[in-house]
RNA sequence: GCCGGCGUGGCGAAAUGGUAAACGCACCAGACUUAAAAUCUGUUGAGGUAAUUCUCUUGUCGGUUCGAGUCCGACCGCCGGCACCA
């Protein structure tokens, strides 16, 4: 590791220095409400990372990137007379911790603490300013007892629709609701369904988790196991219009809308052999040109409208399906298949009666199960009718054929059944490929050929899903779609076949786990029920285990402790656990208050640091990762508004600000990985060129946002230009000791072109820390640094702007220099430089004696002319007229225009 | 397939609709040195020219404008997310 360089500056000596008497002295302590010394008459700014996982693997340079970025800002508020609420801690429970621990036979609290330790140490050596009293570790006895209780206010609230919050269930039993019925709206509930088990690894995981594991290998299957729910879907609505006032990414918001991905339609009944088969559909207005109905291999009524003659093809086809993984059956690549029930369903808006199939393109956990299907206007059902030679009926056209009276709301509806007779019922479930069941004769219908591209006579080459005016369709022809859906709609519920309906991707929570490393489930079952336990009882912490292994038995391996599963004669303890998401869940709250033992946090804590700011959210600035998009940060949501609704909190969001950094490659480009071998670790990069030098670079690389590749010559520059910092102050004598610098001076600067760059700087660099655009704030530092090297004198005023500006992104070097000059020079301010007032720039100073001005030609650049900066526009187009250059370029052509921006350009037009 | 984001020198990048390439890397040259490293100073988009100059240049094509890297439209390429959601 050591290297013969030379070292520009002595970081080795001087950066664990200043991190031990931060340390030590805590300097970075954050009194909040409640503390002595804490001065409310100060505005909160509460800046907060990601916390990480602490693998065994360390920090890697992407840990840094958002933490110097938060440190920066944490640091420029704290100048800048704020309360800076800027804490760390530990998302450590967590299945990686679990398998490591099965694997080398260590419990894994023992490796847990071992590699918290090892993160702590390589955050502390990068002199991150984080108040260390505040650190908080999921897997802390008096963290788990919290996120037991919030639990607990899950399991005890349901979510009332007429307020659209959640309230406690103790509002149901004053109304006499039956146990029964409180358990099935409770927001914590306990759900039978087929989930997503992984064998290998002994659990279930969330929809949003199986991608994540797969990728690591493990496999995952359906498999109806009784689980621990959340309802989160009760929040959908909130969690997508709630998302609007938060000054997140576009792109993010987009993510977790899609995520969400509502669908506003209609539910449709069908009558399928005296059955009640409800379909759901986003398009309504084409119920005209349903020519087959599908229903989910999984759905209910499969077996009981199966004819006879169907039932072998049936049953095989349900079997080969249910083996199937969910990776072979959302291959889009394989083709449609499915089979015909037999059965037949009427359509209720004309009684035409439509084959029912069953395939396994249609979703049992999406919206009824069972779809009807308009092979004219959705392409799936295209395909599927084109395989099974089923009808297809367009209904939708892209013009309107006839001149359409005005829709009028006085306009009864129409019968259900149409006055004119049904039409011919076709009997054989497999008409001929292609046919259209249309171009009857009436004069405003159209083939269906008229709406695709295809040549007309040929049938269909694509469905056409577009918006349009609907035609073959009875009372709504000649509507265009959104009224035609309106108007489908209210014929539904006027004749009781089908009703308005809002759909949601979004699934419920599944909440539990079958692991040992997790938050146990404070809730135990007696006679078959389940029951909370009492506060009192909580933290409730796993038993002590020699054997944590998954079992393969769906209980979990807290099954083998059985003195801790007996909780009395009668009952026993649930033995699943929460999953990792449970402690990332509230986190953020408990940096507030970490260590009260009353409550997860205090009100007074809760309304400073939280609700101080009159935003919807509660957190200032989150920086992290985008992976977190639809996970971590759509759960965060989901539990900040329980509690808001509870009462417990006084906003509705957890995260005002988000920010995600980029991704930073290795020097090839290529992600970073163990197996290409361009992994960058920071402790390598701080031994060689200082922790300052790291988070200089990591800052310097690019926009935050950006992804981008690691590159140790751009570390080696910017360890160049703290070096050029280090010697504008001192100067090495023949024996490498650092002796004041004789070009130092605490004169006041007379060098007006410094001082207007010594402003500049400061207005940048302010400005752009606002912006979180760090690379152009040390962009305009190097230029300053370079003026001060050129500069024959260094007036200590311009390089104390200099230390405070540089303060936030190197703090060690400033720190360090700015205490060496308080040695020599004692007028300058006392204390360090993290304590005393940010910078104010003179607008004065900025102003300029003379300025340049473009001279275009036809907006070419054709010459530039120097004015005093007083100069008036007529002298400037005066000047720019005269200027020989412009003269050769307007020649003989005839001026038409004069165009001048004031202390920019002027443009000549010429013709 | 759908939804986002991004395309600027050899490289990382900068640029309220107004001088494209600031700052850094790399390269080259000079100063210091016996020499090297370090440091300091300077050169470097491409093409033409004797030239202080001219022409071209922000993925491609078109548009708006006195003026476009920036705004609008179409296309091409790369990256990320979702994926039979009816």
């Amino acid at each position: 590791m050591s290297s013969d360089r030379r070292k520009p500056f002595p970081f080795d000596v001087f950066e664990p220095r200043w991190q031990q008497r931060w340390d030590s002295e805590k300097t970075f302590r954050t009194p909040g409400p409640g503390d002595a010394d804490f001065d409310a008459s100060k505005p909160k700014y509460f800046v907060l990372d990601m916390f990480p996982y602490p693998s065994g693997a360390g920090l890697h340079v992407g840990h840094p990137e958002g933490y110097t970025a938060t440190d920066i800002i944490a640091r420029a508020k704290r100048m800048q007379g704020h309360n800076v609420l800027h804490p760390m801690g530990w998302d450590a429970f967590g299945l990686p911790a679990e398998q490591y621990a099965i694997k080398t036979g260590q419990h894994p609290r023992v490796t847990t603490e071992a590699n918290i330790e090892n993160f702590r140490r390589q955050l502390k050596a990068i002199g991150f300013s984080y108040d260390w009293d505040r650190e908080v570790n999921t897997t802390d006895p008096g963290y788990v007892r919290w996120t037991q209780w919030i639990f607990l206010q899950l399991y005890h609230s349901y979510f009332c629709e007429e307020t659209k919050k959640a309230r406690p269930v103790s509002d149901l039993e004053a109304k006499g609701w039956t146990r029964g019925q409180i358990d099935a709206v409770r927001l914590a509930f306990v759900h039978e369904a087929p989930v997503n088990w992984s064998p290998d690894l002994g659990t279930v995981l969330a929809n949003e988790e199986i991608e994540e594991w797969k990728a690591k290998g493990h496999t995952v299957e359906r498999r109806p196991l009784r689980q621990w729910m959340l309802r989160i879907t009760s929040y959908a609505e909130r969690l997508i219009d709630e998302l609007e006032p938060l000054d997140w990414p576009e792109g993010i918001k987009l993510l977790q809308k899609n995520w969400i991905g509502k669908s506003e339609g209609a539910e449709v009944d069908f009558d399928v052999q005296g059955q009640k088969v409800t379909v759901f559909t986003t398009r309504p207005d084409t119920l005209f040109g349903a020519t087959y109905m599908v229903l989910a291999p999984e759905h209910s009524l499969v077996a009981q409208i199966t004819t006879p003659e169907q039932k072998a093809a049936v049953e095989s086809y349900v079997t080969a399906c249910a083996s199937k993984s969910d990776m072979d059956r959302g291959d889009l690549n394989k083709d449609k298949s499915g089979v015909f029930t037999g059965a037949y369903a009427i359509n209720p808006v004309n009684q035409e009666k439509i084959p029912v199939w069953i395939a396994d393109y249609v979703m049992m956990g999406y919206g009824t199960g069972a779809i009807m299907a308009v092979p004219a206007h959705d392409e799936r059902d295209f395909e599927f009718a084109q395989k099974f030679s089923l009808p297809i009926k367009a209904v939708v056209q892209k013009t309107v054929a006839r001149p359409v009276p005005a829709l009028s709301e006085q306009e009864p509806l129409p019968d259900p059944l149409p006055s004119s007779p049904p039409p011919k019922l076709q009997a054989n479930p497999s008409p001929p490929a292609n046919q259209v069941s249309s171009n009857q004769g009436s004069a405003n219908e159209v083939s269906a050929s008229q709406c695709s591209e295809n040549k007309a006579g040929t049938g269909l080459a694509t469905a056409f899903c577009e918006q349009g005016f609907a035609v073959n369709s009875g009372f709504l022809d000649g509507l265009p779609t959104a009224e035609a859906k309106a108007k489908m709609i209210d014929w539904l519920e006027a004749n009781q076949l089908g009703k308005r309906r809002i759909q949601f991707k979004l699934r419920d929570w599944l909440f539990s786990r079958q692991r040992y490393w997790g938050e146990p489930f404070p809730i135990i079952w007696e006679n078959g029920n389940h029951a909370a336990i009492p506060d009192s009882e909580l933290p409730l912490l796993q038993p002590e285990l020699e054997d944590f292994k998954p079992t393969g038995d769906p209980r979990g391996p807290l099954i083998k402790a059985t003195d801790w599963i007996a909780y009395s004669p009668t009952a026993q303890r649930e033995t699943n656990t929460m999953p990792q998401w449970a402690g990332s869940c509230w986190y953020y709250l408990r940096y507030c208050d970490p260590k009260n033992s009353d409550r997860f946090i205090s009100k007074e804590a809760e309304a400073y640091w939280l609700g101080g700011s009159g935003k919807p959210g509660a957190v200032d600035l989150y920086v992290g990762g985008t992976e977190h998009a639809v996970l971590h940060l759509l759960y965060a949501r989901f539990w900040h508004k329980v509690l808001f609704d509870l009462g417990h909190l006084t906003t509705t969001e957890p995260f005002q600000k988000l920010v995600n950094q980029g991704l930073i490659l290795g020097e090839d480009g290529q992600k970073m990985s163990k197996s290409v071998g361009n992994v960058v670790n920071p402790d390598d990069v701080i031994s060689e060129y200082g922790a300052d030098s790291l988070r200089l670079y990591e800052m310097f690389m690019g926009p935050l946002e950006q992804v981008k590749p690691w590159s140790m010559k751009g570390v080696e520059g910017v360890s160049r230009f703290l070096g050029r910092v280090w010697r504008s102050a001192f100067e090495e004598n023949q024996a490498g000791a650092w002796s004041l610098h004789p070009k130092l001076s605490d004169a006041p600067c007379t060098d007006k072109a410094l001082r207007r760059v010594v402003h500049q700087t400061i207005k940048k660099v302010t400005e752009d820390i606002g912006e979180l655009s760090f690379n152009t704030a040390i962009s305009q530092m190097m230029v300053l640094t370079n003026a001060l090297t050129a500069s024959a004198t260094v007036p200590l005023e311009c390089l104390h702007a200099l230390l405070l500006c540089l303060n936030p992104f190197a703090p060690h070097l400033t720190e360090e220099i700015n205490a060496r000059l308080q040695e020599n020079f004692p007028t300058l301010p006392s204390g360090q430089l993290c304590s005393q007032t940010w910078p104010q720039w003179e607008e004065s100073a900025l102003v300029v004696d003379e300025m340049e001005i473009v001279i275009q030609v036809n907006g070419k650049l054709r010459d530039k002319l120097t004015f005093p900066s007083a100069a008036t526009d007529e002298e400037i187009k005066t000047a720019a007229m005269a200027s020989a250059r412009v003269q050769e370029f307007v020649g003989t052509g005839t001026i038409v225009k004069l165009i001048s921006v004031p202390k920019k350009l002027v443009n000549i037009v010429v013709k």
